[in-house]
DNA sequence: ATAGGGTTAG
């Protein structure tokens, strides 16, 4: 008997190690399929086919190359699946586009009654920031302390980044004070990135400058929190003091002076990242050629699309639509439509900006067309899809399609209009000269109008020679907004337009009398 | 037995 069972357990290791050796050559969805079915046929031990089985669900859930939906299968088909193989499975949903299933495993984890580890925590918290379910992160972390797994320093990080996530600073404090004995420098870091996100940099900075000892990435952190907060002067000061920097670093400095429209900055700085010889990542090939499309840069942007090309970048969804946005605002709608048609994933972003880009073009035609592919194979439209659409028509004159939009918006999609919808509404009959119809859609609005609608209808009557009923919207707007000159300047200019210059000089008088500063207008100052 | 986090984009 013990002679059997020995040779038994000597067999076992035999075949074990020339599967493992199998096991350790298959890298593809493929060959683990040829391994999956080999398993099924054969007669091993049921200890090694579960020791396969684990090794073929880590690959088909988590690896790059793997296929959540092959796992999902494979982990079906397990009858007392173990700890390890849900959290495998449960890090396998945090990283997949369905984090909610993350959930749902630990909810059938638990009633199973197989206990959870510190390695289940930190995937199923992210999980539950990724799907915004903050109260159900919260009733995690309640087990997580009735587990005591708070001594976990992964798990601890991840609590922090929830209710950072949630603008919960005070609780991301608190968990970060009570767990001060086994917090580290990723703690630190994500603390400061939670408050300069939720509009606290200084106490961002407090933390920062605290910190018993930083890295790269916590001065990433530092930079990008004042280059979110528009404190761009002071983002750039810390980039010149970090004692060393990384690609993130520099992306991290490029797309901030992109987001605050300091795009001539953004392209310099790109520049010298390349030839200090950094090869750019995607973030700041992105935040570059945004930049070129808010210089109406062509020659640049196509000189960044040929660099991707020689380089071989995966043009990602969020690169393909910055390239085709930059195409569409300089100019070049056919450039724009090939990147448009070549990309293998589009989100409503892209849609939404290869729309705007044959709107630009005066392509109103086929920007409606496209909108009707939309709304046959693309993504479900957004609110933005349809300001895009009604900016649209009202820069084309568009005025019946853009009544359809608007009703498709209401009654097929459901979207409650927002200001802003309303806004392009009454702009879209304004500047077609219907400015009575514009005025009947602003009193059968529920919202309140918003003094830039009004002003939109001065306009409107000023271009359309509406002079009496300019001057009567003109003279309310200035009532609820005195200091604002440019409401005065409506005015004005509608005067000079109808050669009324006594009301013109008028308006001039009105306007030293309130002390209403004249905006000198908006100009970029080189650094 | 096997494993994990913080910075950057349209």
């Amino acid at each position: 008997m013990a002679f059997s069972s020995n040779l038994t357990r000597k067999l076992a290791l035999l075949q074990q190690s020339t599967i493992t050796q199998a096991l350790n050559a298959f890298s593809n969805m493929f060959e683990l399929k040829q391994i999956h079915a080999h398993i099924i046929k054969s007669d091993f031990n049921p200890d090694l086919k579960f020791f396969l089985t684990t090794r073929l669900l880590v690959f088909a859930a988590i690896s790059n190359s793997g296929e959540l939906s092959y796992a999902k299968t494979l982990f079906n088909n397990i009858k007392y699946p173990s700890h390890f193989m849900y959290n495998t499975m449960i890090r396998g949903y945090s990283q997949s586009n369905q984090p909610i299933g993350s959930i749902h495993l630990y909810v059938q984890m638990l009633q199973k009654g197989i206990f959870p580890d510190k390695f289940t925590y930190p995937f199923l918290i992210r999980s539950c920031c990724l799907c915004s379910l903050f109260l159900i992160g919260k009733q995690i972390h309640s087990h997580v302390l009735k587990f005591g797994f708070c001594l976990d320093v992964y798990v601890v990080n991840n609590l922090i980044s929830m209710y950072s996530g949630c603008g919960e600073l005070d609780n991301a404090r608190n968990v970060f004070e009570e767990c001060f004995n086994v917090v580290d420098i990723v703690s630190w870091t994500t603390l400061v990135t939670g408050y300069s996100n939720s509009g606290g940099i200084d106490v961002a900075r407090k933390y920062f400058d605290e910190m018993p000892q930083r890295n790269t990435v916590s001065w990433n952190a530092m930079v990008a929190g004042y280059a979110r907060g528009g404190q761009i002067v002071k983002a750039r000061e810390l980039f010149d003091e970090m004692p060393e920097k990384d690609v993130a670093s520099w992306s991290v400095m490029i797309s901030g002076y992109s987001q605050s429209g300091m795009a001539k900055e953004a392209m310099g700085l790109f520049q010298e990242m390349v030839s200090t010889g950094f090869m750019p990542n995607e973030s700041a090939l992105v935040s570059a050629v945004s930049a070129c499309a808010q210089l109406r840069a062509l020659d640049q942007g196509e000189w960044l699309h040929n660099y991707i090309k020689e380089h071989m970048f995966e043009v990602n969804v969020i690169l393909g639509t910055a390239l085709l946005d930059m195409y569409g605002k300089c100019g070049n709608v056919e450039k724009a439509f090939l990147v448009f048609n070549k990309m293998p994933i589009k989100n409503v972003m892209t849609w939404n900006s290869m729309i705007a880009g044959l709107f630009l073009n005066g392509c109103g035609k086929q920007a409606l067309a496209l909108f009707e592919q939309m709304q046959k194979m693309g993504p479900p439209p957004n609110n933005i899809t349809f300001i895009g659409l009604l900016t649209g028509c009202s820069h084309l004159g568009m005025v019946h399609e853009g009544h359809q939009i608007f009703n498709i918006m209401t009654q097929v999609y459901k979207i409650k209009p927002q200001l802003e919808h309303y806004g392009c509404m009454v702009d879209l009959l304004g500047r077609a000269g219907l400015i009575k119809e514009a005025l009947d859609f602003v009193e059968k609005m529920p919202v309140e109008p918003h003094p830039g609608l009004w002003g939109a209808l001065v306009s409107a009557c000023r271009i359309h020679g509406e002079i009496e009923l300019g001057e009567e919207l003109g003279k309310h707007l200035i009532k609820l907004e005195p200091q604002h000159s440019g409401r005065y300047m409506l005015l004005l200019n509608m005067f000079a337009a109808a050669n009324r210059w006594d009301d013109v000089a008028r308006m001039r008088n009105l306007l030293k009398e309130k002390k209403v500063l004249k905006n000198p207008g908006n100009s970029i100052i080189k650094l």
